[in-house]
DNA sequence: ATGGTTGGAGCCCAA
C-alpha cells in the first residue's frame, strides 16, 4: 500500500506528468496540492482512466487539493467544520470499502505559504495552522487510523533545509513555524520520513531560479504524518526526486509512503 | 546584485 503527496502547482500543466508517475508508481492513494482547479474542471475521467477515484476542492488560479485512490472514497470532508475560509486548502476523505477496518482517514492539507516572517499572510498562516490543530485533534480521535499528508510549508528542522544559515528565521524554517507544527505531532502523529531516514540533504522542493535543483539548494516541507495506530505498520518512506528532472516539472516532486500489505 | 522562474490571470500576483 502506497500513499503519496505531491504538490502538481497547477493540475491543468501536470496531469501528463501525474498519469505517467501514477503508471510507473502506481501509489494507492495520493494527495494533490496547488491543483489551481475549479471543481467543474476537474480531469475526473482522464484520472478514471488511469484507475483512480477522485474528490477535490478546488477553485480558480490559487490553492485547490484533492485525494486520488484505488479503492473507493467516503465520508468526504471539505474544508475545516466551522472555519470560513475561501481558499481550498483542506480535504478529508475515508478510503477503503465502506465500514472496513482497513479503512484509511486521509487529510490532504495545503498549508498557507505566509509569505514572510511578520506579515499579515504569515499571522494567517499561524492562525490557520492553531485551527488545522484543533481540527486534527478531533479527526485523530474519530479516525485512529489517520494520515495527515500535504505542502506543510515548513522544514521541520535544519536537516531539511540546505542552508540553515541563511535560512535562519525565515519564513518556512522559523521557530514559530517549527513550533506550530510540533504542536500538530504532539497530537500523535509522526513524520514518516524521519522513521527511515535520520540524515540531513532530503529536499522535496526547489526554487524554479538560479538552478536550484542542479545545486540540490532545496527544502522538505513536503510531508506524511502518520498516527500511533499506523507507525508500526511503515515499511518505507521516499521522496521521488527524479520527477524533479522531468520536462516541465512542478517545483515539488512527490513524497511517498509504504504501509504493510495488510493496511 | 534584494536579483531569479514558473503558472495563471489578463498587463501583476503568489509561490
Amino acid at each position: 500500500m502506497k500513499i503519496a503527496s505531491w504538490n502538481v502547482n497547477s493540475l491543468n500543466v501536470r496531469l501528463p506528468h501525474l498519469e505517467r508517475w501514477c503508471a510507473e508508481a502506481r501509489p494507492d492513494i495520493v494527495a494533490l496540492q496547488e491543483t489551481k482547479l475549479e471543481d467543474a474542471k476537474f480531469p475526473v475521467a482522464a484520472l478514471e482512466g488511469a484507475g483512480y477515484r477522485s474528490v477535490y476542492s478546488g477553485q480558480k488560479t490559487y490553492n485547490g487539493v484533492a485525494i486520488l485512490a484505488r479503492a473507493p472514497i467516503g465520508e468526504v470532508e471539505h474544508g475545516i467544520a466551522g472555519f470560513d475560509d475561501p481558499q481550498r486548502r483542506v480535504l478529508s476523505a475515508t478510503v477503503g470499502e465502506p465500514g472496513s477496518a482497513q479503512a484509511l482517514r486521509i487529510v490532504n492539507l495545503y498549508v498557507v505559504n505566509g509569505q514572510s516572517v511578520g506579515s499579515e499572510k504569515y499571522a494567517y498562516k499561524l492562525d490557520w495552522l492553531a485551527k488545522v490543530g484543533a481540527f486534527l485533534a478531533e479527526e485523530i480521535r474519530r479516525h485512529p487510523r489517520l494520515v495527515v499528508m500535504g505542502d506543510f510549508n515548513i522544514a521541520p528542522d535544519d536537516r531539511d533545509v540546505h542552508d540553515p544559515a541563511a535560512w535562519h528565521e525565515q519564513v518556512l524554517c522559523s521557530t514559530p513555524e517549527r513550533d506550530a507544527l510540533r504542536r500538530l505531532l504532539d497530537i500523535g502523529l509522526v513524520d514518516s520520513f524521519r522513521l527511515f531516514n535520520e540524515d540531513g540533504g532530503h529536499y522535496s522542493w526547489w526554487d524554479y531560479r538560479q538552478g536550484a535543483f542542479r545545486r540540490n539548494l532545496g527544502l522538505r516541507i513536503d510531508l506524511v504524518l502518520v498516527s500511533d495506530a499506523l507507525r508500526a505498520r511503515c515499511r518505507r518512506a521516499w521522496i521521488e526526486r527524479e520527477l524533479r528532472t522531468w520536462e516541465r516539472a512542478s517545483d515539488h516532486t512527490p513524497v511517498v509512503l509504504e504501509l504493510e500489505d495488510d493496511c
